[in-house]
DNA sequence: AAAAAAATATGAAGCGCTTCAATTTAAACT
DNA sequence: AGTTTAAATTGAAGCGCTTCATATTTTTTT
């Protein structure tokens, strides 16, 4: 059983018992194509006898790169997100990139804090969720030069690169499918939309889809419960006090959605047949309910692979790679 | 608009501009509380003049602490892990610390790299599921002095600390409810066991309970399929090919069993008349099927909230909080 | 008001790596 | 074999911060 070094051993350690020059075991470490085969063997050979594991602080701090990437999504607790967040991650690793991840829970003012605190930390990019950002998010990515990327989007934002699908299109085609099958009277749960987008341009889309055919969309019927699966509960029994009902309930996640329909059985409302209802996010449970979900899909699985792609394009290339409006 | 600065400001631009040493400006940002409130004032004016954002990787190589964790899942999608990640995240931003996440997807050799890599980079902790890891891991985290968290666990690990429950005896409870019911033929579907001591513990717990009784579990009813909705499936096809069938399918993920709940109206298999079905984990989810599943809850949140906390306790003052069993 | 004690501030020495100009060694030409 | 060109190596200068021994200021005590 080897004994363990007092000390870690460090790069100087190996160079100095493979009698290279620091430099060299630097080289063979780093860019290992560059260096001797027979200097790089005994490099190599070092580093497993004593051990050595590199000291990334000290390599970041000479290169200025440290092979992360920060994401910063609203909430984990979301399967679509959760989604993305695995593709992301496992794109990143076959690039030899390192995921740091945080969440600011829709609270307004911790978005800033926790970009701040993971650039930081130090990353050579940023991932987040959206196009609405606070500016000092912006001005902070602009004055560091860090490549950023805007996902669950797809304008072109002020500063960075979208990665993404227009929520307002696919609510709006969803609502047409719905009225394709004759309903006017849509009630939507859509969560509370004052710190996000894509809940505004969802409901934004459902309200294009209804003028098209001259209808509006009840103000009283768009309802700001939690993105939960009691959310889509409490939509339901809010539903059943009300004296003239919707003939579909529009919900901005499927979550929302499996809530509603588990309350629907449980007050004995037969669906589709008294109350239709669409989900949002095409999570995998969501083929799986009784009757299935109607539901759009998103893209989440591919905007994680897509935006680690592009981030690390950016980062390597100074460019981005051609990104294709997704399905 | 204020013109944004050619090169990002260092701390000694800072110190020179708030007139104090380097070793005060640097205090002033880390411990705020040993600096004269003037001086204190004095270096936040700069920060925010400068738009001074500190170099982790600097900080990190002359303090040796990186104020971020590793954390190393079998894989994001899966509910309860994710979850656990999500508090686990939450619980390490109140403590400021931030999380770096990777995935093993249970490709064996992957583990080692991955918890290297991350190791790398630099990390003040590592959180790992299971107790079972290569020798090579837990010499790597003895050798940093690396402190290590173990999840999903309880035995007391070769080093380390472990946070969780017994998954054997939540296997044995589960059974013994379901022979209380009279079953006695019982298939498994369980994942592949191999590279997955959870795994192998719950079925271990199942025999248990039935050796108790004096009965055995049949090895050809033990299948491997995947952890997936498609899991449960194929378990249910397969089951209705047997001649001779059994009464209770106890699924190791409420996935596959919500899986199996579903190819099993296809087939207008009733359950629980025809089949009954267990689950495992009780994600949000399981209790919003129908029938409701039979689960059993794994604190997968509460682990992650310990987790961060135990952790954070031994990389701050070297002893972990105290750890009582999980329930 | 002087001496002792406590609270702050200073400045320099690293932390462990990468990188680059300068140098040495090897390979490819006349 | 001698020269030119390319490949590989060396050594030293930082990267930007924390820390600690030392020096200075402020507060408390006599």
């Amino acid at each position: 059983m080897p004994k363990t070094p007092v000390s870690r051993a460090r790069l100087e350690d190996v160079a100095r018992l493979a009698e290279v020059s620091l430099g060299s075991a630097s080289r063979a470490l780093s860019t290992p194509h560059l260096v001797k085969p027979k200097t790089l063997a005994r490099v190599r050979q070092a580093v497993a006898q004593l051990g050595y594991v590199r000291n990334g602080a000290a390599s970041a701090l000479a290169s200025k790169r440290t092979f992360s990437i920060g994401a910063i999504y609203p909430t984990l607790h979301n399967p679509a997100f959760a989604e993305s967040i695995h593709t992301l991650q496992q794109t990143l690793w076959g690039l030899h990139y390192q995921l740091v991840v945080a969440s600011h829970e829709y609270v307004p003012e911790r978005e800033y804090e926790v970009v701040r605190s993971i650039v930081e930390r130090g990353v050579d990019g940023v991932i987040l969720v959206g196009a609405e950002h606070d500016e000092e998010i912006f001005d902070l990515m602009r004055q560091r030069r860090l490549p950023l990327i805007l996902t669950w989007c797809s304008e072109k934002p002020r500063y960075g690169y979208g990665v993404g699908f227009s929520n307002r299109k696919a609510a709006y085609d969803l609502t047409q499918t719905v009225m394709d099958h004759g309903h006017t009277l849509i009630a939507v749960a859509c969560g509370s939309r004052e710190h996000n987008e894509r809940a505004r341009q969802r409901v934004g889309g459902i309200r294009d889809a209804l003028a098209e055919k001259g209808l509006t969309l009840r103000e009283d019927w768009v309802w700001e419960w939690p993105l939960s699966f009691e959310g889509g509960r409490l939509a339901i029994r809010h539903l059943l006090t009300l004296a003239e009902r919707p003939t579909v309930l529009m919900c901005n996640t499927d979550t929302v959605a499996v809530g509603a329909l588990h309350e629907c059985r449980i007050h004995g409302i037969r669906v589709p047949e008294d109350l239709s209802i669409t989900g949002y996010d095409d999570i995998e449970l969501a083929s799986l309910t009784f009757p299935a979900l109607t539901t759009v899909h998103i893209p989440a699985a591919q905007m994680g692979v897509l935006a680690a792609q592009c981030l690390v394009g950016l980062i390597e290339n100074n460019r981005a790679v051609a990104i294709d409006e997704l399905s």
